[in-house]
DNA sequence: GTTACTCGGTTAAAAAAGCAACTCAGTCAC
DNA sequence: GTGACTGAGTTGCTTTTTTAACCGAGTAAC
């Protein structure tokens, strides 16, 4: 299923993966400012212009692993069971995701993903441009819930709460915790948020 | 000094490497004529056309480590100390082959290695196109020492000296003999070998 | 204040790789 | 013998990658 066969998309995809894989790895030792992209583009032995066609900056190369999850609200809301309202839909989505420690829900007690959120959220040009990124995904949200000034008004709330709630968790986290040990109160923090958005 | 700088030709170096070990491992297992180019490709994780594009013909895809040593004669005559005679200079360059275990050599016991000869002298079409490289050679050699008959003779024997030689180290450890214990013996071959040459 | 770096990002041309479709030879079925 | 396959190589066309050179902003030297 997710294997697209042809040796072309094959090979785009290993490249698109070792990219990102040593731009995180060698951001995450040196920090966001002191790693060069000829380094990373030593480090995944490709050239520069290369490197720019897979990622369009040099903060993408972090933040391509949110953009992954770029429209998933509005997916979500689109594939809901006729009948479900659209938060219910998103409040489930998310509390599968805490089961499954999905790391976007901040729930994830890896050291790697500790540190990749603070790198995220420590770096102010990554921080930003994350925001820019949350704008996108708020606006295809906006689109699947309808049209005119409630629709958006909605998918801001709905999204401000992910925000807050994802970045509940990863402070509970960073400050020592496990993610287990959390999520019992991660999971009524979103019952809690999302039955207020009702 | 084996570095030729550049990610074009380390790319391209490596993946002649891939291609090459590829088809060598797949031809040891299941024998030269069940693997077709196309099976190659595919364990190399290349296209057809690019595998030709790297050897210009399936046996190729097993004598590159040959046809890497093509030349190696007339080489090292040319570079010879002045003074120093043509087959005194082979005879040396043989020797100090037999001492690093050289795989043309024939005095090599890894089991690999001695698959690999089996496998080129087993298999006709391979025979057969060796012997068209050894041609080859022997006219860079015939070049190397000058011009003439005299110069063409000289090439054939001096590369059919070592052509037994080579062959009957080989055979000795496809007996089931180490190359360490081979070793004297192989030694003294080549030693009378060269000397009657003169 | 100019010179010379470094760094993010771009451009144009050339090399390399992928793809699909082809030729040509052998081979097996019937 | 003819028709369907398979396998070695090839051909043209497109996509991808490398290379070297560049731009523009920042910054450190002197």
């Amino acid at each position: 299923m997710s294997e697209p066969t042809g040796l072309r998309a094959r090979k785009k995809a290993r490249t698109r993966q070792a990219i990102g894989d040593a731009a995180v790895s060698l951001f995450l030792e040196y920090g966001f400012d002191r790693v060069s992209v000829n380094d990373i583009a030593a480090a995944a032995d490709i050239s520069k212009p290369t490197l720019f066609r897979y990622f369009p900056t040099k903060e993408d190369l972090v933040l391509h692993r949110f953009a992954d999850h770029l429209g998933e609200a509005a997916r979500v809301v689109r594939a809901r069971r006729s009948g479900l309202k659209p938060v219910t839909a998103l409040h489930r989505h998310f509390r599968a995701g805490l089961d499954r420690y999905d790391p976007v829900t901040g729930l994830n007690d890896h050291p790697e993903v500790v540190a990749f959120h603070q790198l995220v959220f420590t770096t102010p040009s990554l921080a930003g441009r994350l925001t820019r990124y949350q704008l996108e995904d708020e606006e295809a949200l906006a689109d699947a819930l309808g049209e005119g000034i409630q629709a958006r008004l909605r998918a801001a709330q709905v999204l401000a709460v992910r925000r807050v709630l994802a970045r509940t968790n990863w402070q509970k986290i960073a400050d020592g915790r496990t993610a287990h040990d959390v999520h019992p109160e991660a999971v009524a923090d979103a019952d809690q948020a999302f039955d207020q958005l009702r």
